[in-house]
RNA sequence: GGACGCGUAGCUCAGUGGGAGAGCACCUCGUUGACAUCGAGGGGGUCGCAAGUUCAAUCCUUGCCGCGUCCACCA
C-alpha cells in the first residue's frame, strides 16, 4: 500500500542514482539500440565553477531538462551536454581571496605557475559543486560527455581559433582606449562595463589663454583627468568662440600650451560650450584627438595611480586622491569658477566594481563587425530563431553595432594567448611554441631564437563563444559533432544575448559553416515574490536548494515550468510552489486510489475497444492532453504544457473520472467493474508519462510503486514511449453524455450548498421536459447521479412540481424535493437573479440578431450560434418564470 | 536620447475580432475509507484612459497616462 503522501526527500536521491548509474542520461543507450534514431541536443550553459545554483539556474535547467526528457521518450538520441566554465575574473577572485584569508603569500609573490596550480588545486576541491546541485534538480545531463572551458580539448578549440582567425585579420593587436580596471588591472570589454548612476559634481575651471586676453572656462567631473589635456574644444559655429579658435591656453598646473580646436563634438548647449580634451582618458576626446592630430599623454599606471606623466606632486598619487588635490591646486590659483552637484552614471566593473578608467593600452581585438554579418543573416533568414521573437530585435540591435571585441585580459587564470614575440618584437601567432620556433626560425634564418609569449589571457566570453561545437570535439571531425550538431535549442536568459549567443553565432558560423543552433529559447528573469530583482544586498534572495529540501525537486520543478509563460519576468512566491506540492500529493492520492480499488494494468488493454461512457470518454480526454503537451513542449509554451496536466490530472481525472468511476468499481457488474479498473490504471499510466519531464520523480517513483500491483515495468518511465493517441480515441457521444452528465450533478451540488441542504439528507430528484436521449442518459447513469447528488431517487415527472427547487439543465428541468430546507426569500433571490442573468443574455443576443448588419455581414456560423443562444437563454427563463410563479402561488 | 516590454478579479498571471478565465487569497458548508498537502459551493472585473477601423474591440491602429528592462551618456 502507498503511503499518504510522497517522501522526496528520501526517493529523490535514489531515484537520480539509479538512473545515473544504468547509464539513461546518455543518447548512447537510444543509439545502442536505434542506430538510426534522430539526434536531439542541448549544450548547457556553463555556469561558473565557482558558482552554486541560483533560482535562476533552477529555472533555466528545469527547461532544458524538461525538453530533454521529453524528446528522449520521444525515441530520440538525446543529448544534454553539460559542463562548466571557468570563469576567468570570478575563479581568479574566489581563489586569490582564499589565499589571503589562509594567510598565503599573494598571488604576486607566487608567481604566475604556482598561481594557476593553486587555482586547479581549487578547483578539484571545491569548484563545480554547482554540476551536484545540479543533479538534486534532476538534470538528465549526459555526465560522461562532461567539459570544462579550460580542458585539454577546449584549449586546443580555442588555439585553433585564434591562430586562425589571426591568420584571416580578423584578430589584431591594436592601441586604443580600453575600459580599464585598476582593481584587477585588466581590460574589460564593454559589455564588463556597468553603469552606475551616483553622486558627483562639476568643477568649472578657467583655462588663460597665453596671450594674456582673458580665459576658457571648462567643465569636468573628473579634474585630475587634466593633467592630460592636450586641446580645448569648442564647436565651430559658437560664436562666443570663433576668435579663439587656433589660440593657445596654457594648461594650469602642469604649464602645457594646448590649442583651441573647433570639433564638432563640443556642444554649445551643454557647460561653457567649451570641452576639456584629454584623448587618453576619455573615448570621445580620444576620437576629437585623432581628428585634430592631437597627443594622448596616459597619466595613469595600471592601478589607477598618477604616473611619471603628471607632474612631481601629483605621482602616486591615487586618481581620487589626486582629484582633491587638483581642485584644491585650482582653487589656489584663483581658477576654480564653480562646483555643480549633478548625479550621473559612472562606469564601473561589473567583477570588482571599481571605477573603470579610459586607459590607452595595446590589447588584442577581435574583428566583431566582419564575423557580426553572417551572424545576422543567419537570423534574418531564420536559420536561428528567438523565441519569444521580439529578442530578435535586441540581438539584431546590438550586432548592427558592434564594436571590436577586446578579448585580451591581464590576468593568469584563463586560455593564454598563443602569441610570440621575437627579439626584435616581431609576432609569431602559432598554436604551441614548437610551432612558433619554426615559423620564427624561417622568419629569422637562425637556429635558436629566443621568443617570449605573450603574457595575457583570452576573455572567458571567447571560449565560451565555441562551446557548442567545442564540447563535441571540434577541431576532429568526430561522430558526436556529425551526429549532434548543430545543436537544436539553446536555452538562456537575455541578459547574456550579447555576451554569449551572438558570440557562439558568430564563431560557430564563422568555423563550422553553420548555425550553432536553431532555436535559442529565452527564459523569464525570476524576481521575488513582490517583483524586486534578487540580489544579496537586498537580502530577498531565494535559494532553491531549500526550496528543493522543503517541498522537493518536483514542485519547484513544475512552479518554473508553470510560470514560463511569455512574459520577461517570474514573480516567484512559495506559496505557488506549496501549491504545486499539492499537486503531486494529489497525483500520489489517485494513485492510491487506483491500488485500493484494483486499478491494475492490463496486459495487452486496448482503449480503442472501451464500451463504457466514462471510459471512451476519458481515453478521448487523455488524448487530447497528450496532444496538448505535446503541442506545448514543441512549442517552448511551458506555462501551456504545466496548465493543461494540471487540469486534466486533478480537474477531470481526480475530480469526475474516478468520482465517476466509485460507482462502477464498487457495483456488480463484473464486466464494467473489469474495464474500468483496466481503463483507470491505463489513463494512470498517460498520466505519469505526461508528466514525467516535469516532475520526473514522482511520476518515476509511482511507475515503480504501481509495478508491485500492477507487475514489473519493462524500464524506466524515464525511457517509456511518450504517448501518442489517434484522435479516434475521441467519441463525441461520450463527451456529450458526460458533459451533460457533470452539468446536471454540477448544479444539484450547486442547489444543495445554497440551500443549505446537510449533506446526509437524501431528496429525490424529478426530471421533466426530457428528450428521449436525455431520458436514455438518465437510465443509464441512474446509480452515478443518485451517488453523486446524494439522492433519494431520481424520476422522470410531466412537469417541476410545487415546492422543488428547479434547475435547467439543456432542454429538461431538474427539481429537487427539498421543501422542508427551502427559504423561500432566498429561492426568490434565487429565481429572480438567474432570470434576470437570462434576461441580460437575451437583449444582448435580440439586439445583436436584429442589426441587419450584423446578419448580413457576420459569418453564418456566428449568427446561428446567437439564434442557438437566444432560444436557449428564452426557454430557460421562461421554466424559472414558471417555477417563480408557483412559488408565489406556495407562499 | 535610442530600443523593447507590460497595464485583465484583492494578489500572481493566462487569453481571444463574436457569450470575461485559472491559481492563490477570501466567505459558507463538509471527519461518505484516494487525498484536510482534501472535498462541495460562493462572492468578486466599465480587460489603464481616449479616439479610430469594424456589423462587432479586452483583442487591431493611433495618441495619452502609468510601470519596468536593456543600450548610450562621467561638459
Amino acid at each position: 500500500m502507498l503511503e499518504k503522501t510522497f517522501d522526496p526527500k528520501s526517493v529523490e536521491p535514489r531515484l537520480y542514482r539509479a538512473w545515473e548509474e544504468s547509464g539513461v542520461f546518455s543518447p548512447d543507450a537510444v543509439l545502442e539500440k536505434n542506430p538510426e534514431a534522430e539526434a536531439f541536443t542541448i549544450v548547457i550553459p556553463p555556469p561558473n565553477v565557482t558558482g552554486s545554483l541560483h533560482i535562476g539556474h533552477a529555472l533555466n535547467n528545469t527547461l532544458q531538462d524538461v525538453l530533454t526528457r521529453f524528446e528522449r521518450m520521444r525515441g530520440k538520441a538525446a543529448l544534454w551536454l553539460p559542463g562548466t566554465d571557468h570563469a576567468g575574473i570570478a575563479t581568479q577572485m574566489v581563489v586569490e581571496r582564499q589565499l589571503a584569508e589562509q594567510g598565503n603569500i599573494g598571488r604576486r609573490d607566487m608567481g604566475r605557475e604556482a598561481f594557476v596550480e593553486k587555482v586547479w588545486e581549487w578547483k578539484a576541491q571545491s569548484g563545480g559543486q554547482i554540476v551536484n546541485q545540479l543533479r538534486r534538480l534532476g538534470a538528465s545531463c549526459d555526465w560522461s560527455r562532461e567539459r570544462f572551458t579550460l580542458d585539454a580539448g577546449l584549449s586546443a578549440a580555442v588555439r585553433k581559433v585564434f591562430v586562425r582567425l589571426y591568420k584571416e585579420g580578423l584578430i589584431y593587436r591594436d592601441k586604443r582606449l580600453v575600459n580599464w580596471d585598476p582593481h584587477f588591472q585588466t581590460a574589460i570589454s564593454d559589455l564588463e562595463v556597468e553603469q552606475r548612476e551616483v553622486d558627483g559634481q562639476y568643477w568649472h575651471f578657467a583655462y588663460p589663454l597665453d596671450d594674456g586676453t582673458g580665459e576658457v572656462v571648462v567643465a569636468t567631473t573628473r579634474p585630475e583627468t587634466m593633467l592630460g589635456d592636450t586641446a580645448v574644444a569648442v564647436h565651430p559655429d559658437d560664436e562666443r568662440y570663433t576668435s579663439l579658435i587656433g589660440k593657445l591656453v596654457r594648461l594650469p598646473i602642469v604649464g602645457r600650451l594646448i590649442p583651441i580646436v573647433a570639433d564638432d563634438y563640443a556642444d554649445p548647449e551643454k557647460g561653457s560650450g567649451a570641452v576639456k580634451i584629454t584623448p587618453a582618458h576619455d573615448f570621445n576626446d580620444f576620437q576629437v584627438g585623432k581628428r585634430h592630430d592631437l597627443e594622448a599623454i596616459n597619466i595613469l599606471d595600471e592601478f589607477g595611480r598618477l604616473n611619471a606623466n603628471a607632474p612631481e606632486e601629483f605621482r602616486g598619487l591615487d586618481r581620487f586622491d589626486a582629484r582633491k588635490r587638483i581642485v584644491e591646486r585650482m582653487e589656489e590659483l584663483g581658477l576654480l569658477r564653480g562646483i555643480e552637484k549633478t548625479r550621473h552614471m559612472v562606469p564601473h566593473g561589473d567583477r570588482s566594481g571599481a571605477v573603470i578608467e579610459p586607459y590607452l593600452t595595446d590589447q588584442w581585438y577581435v574583428d566583431a563587425h566582419t564575423l557580426a554579418q553572417p551572424a545576422l543573416k543567419a537570423v534574418e533568414e531564420g536559420r536561428t530563431v528567438f523565441e519569444p521573437r521580439h529578442w530578435e530585435k535586441t540581438y539584431f540591435e546590438w550586432l548592427r553595432n558592434i564594436e571590436p571585441w577586446c578579448i585580451s585580459r591581464q590576468l593568469w587564470w584563463g586560455h593564454r594567448i598563443p602569441a610570440w614575440y621575437g627579439p626584435d618584437g616581431h609576432l609569431f601567432v602559432e598554436e604551441n611554441e614548437e610551432e612558433a620556433q619554426a615559423a620564427a626560425q624561417i622568419h629569422y634564418g637562425e637556429e635558436d631564437v629566443s621568443l617570449r609569449r605573450d603574457e595575457d589571457v583570452l576573455d572567458t566570453w571567447f571560449s565560451s563563444g565555441l562551446w557548442p561545437f567545442s564540447t563535441l570535439g571540434w577541431p576532429e571531425e568526430t561522430d558526436d559533432l556529425k551526429r549532434f550538431y548543430p545543436t537544436d535549442i539553446l536555452v538562456t536568459s537575455f541578459d547574456i544575448i550579447f555576451f554569449w549567443v551572438a558570440r557562439m553565432m558568430m564563431m560557430g558560423l564563422h568555423f563550422t559553416g553553420e548555425v550553432p543552433f536553431e532555436r535559442v529559447f529565452i527564459n523569464a528573469l525570476v524576481r521575488d515574490a513582490k517583483g524586486q530583482k534578487m540580489s544579496k544586498s537586498k537580502g530577498n534572495v531565494v535559494d532553491p536548494l531549500g526550496l528543493v529540501d522543503k517541498y522537493g525537486a518536483d514542485a519547484l520543478r513544475f512552479t518554473m515550468v508553470a510560470l514560463s509563460g511569455p512574459n520577461r519576468d517570474i514573480k516567484l512566491s512559495e506559496q505557488r510552489i506549496e501549491g504545486y506540492r499539492n499537486f503531486g500529493t494529489k497525483l500520489w492520492n489517485a494513485a492510491r486510489f487506483c491500488q485500493m480499488n484494483e486499478c491494475v494494468r492490463v496486459e495487452g488493454f486496448d482503449p480503442a475497444g472501451v464500451t463504457q461512457t466514462i471510459n471512451k470518454w476519458i481515453r478521448g480526454e487523455t488524448a487530447k492532453t497528450a496532444a496538448e503537451v505535446t503541442r506545448a513542449i514543441e512549442a517552448c509554451a511551458f506555462d501551456d504544457a504545466a496548465g493543461a496536466l494540471y487540469r486534466f490530472i486533478w480537474n477531470v481525472f481526480c475530480d469526475w473520472y474516478l468520482e465517476l468511476a466509485k460507482p462502477i468499481l464498487n457495483g456488480d457488474d463484473g464486466a464494467a467493474q473489469e474495464e474500468t479498473r483496466a481503463t483507470a490504471a491505463w489513463v494512470l499510466d498517460e498520466c505519469l508519462k505526461l508528466l514525467h519531464p516535469v516532475m520526473p520523480f514522482i511520476t518515476e517513483e509511482l511507475w515503480d510503486k504501481t509495478a508491485e500491483f500492477g507487475g514489473p515495468r519493462n524500464g524506466f518511465l524515464m525511457t517509456a514511449q511518450w504517448p501518442r493517441l489517434p484522435d479516434s480515441y475521441i467519441d463525441a457521444a461520450a463527451e456529450a453524455e458526460i458533459g451533460w452528465l457533470i452539468e446536471l450533478v454540477s448544479e444539484i451540488r450547486s442547489i444543495r450548498a445554497e440551500m443549505n441542504v446537510p449533506p446526509s439528507a437524501r431528496a429525490p430528484l424529478t426530471l421533466s421536459g426530457a428528450s428521449e436521449a436525455t431520458r436514455a442518459r438518465l437510465t443509464r447513469h441512474r446509480d452515478l447521479i443518485v451517488t453523486l447528488g446524494r439522492l433519494s431517487e431520481v424520476r422522470e415527472a410531466d412537469e417541476a412540481a410545487a415546492g422543488t427547487v428547479p434547475f435547467v439543465v439543456g432542454e429538461a428541468t431538474g427539481a429537487l424535493a427539498i421543501a422542508q430546507f427551502i427559504d423561500l426569500a432566498a429561492e426568490k433571490a434565487r429565481l429572480t437573479k438567474e432570470i434576470a442573468s437570462h434576461a441580460g443574455d437575451i437583449e444582448r443576443t435580440a439586439k445583436k440578431l436584429g442589426n441587419a448588419d450584423f446578419v448580413a455581414r457576420a459569418p453564418e456560423e456566428v449568427v446561428e450560434e446567437n439564434r442557438e443562444r437566444l432560444a436557449e437563454a428564452e426557454a430557460a427563463k421562461a421554466k424559472l418564470e414558471a417555477a417563480l410563479a408557483r412559488l408565489a402561488t406556495v407562499s
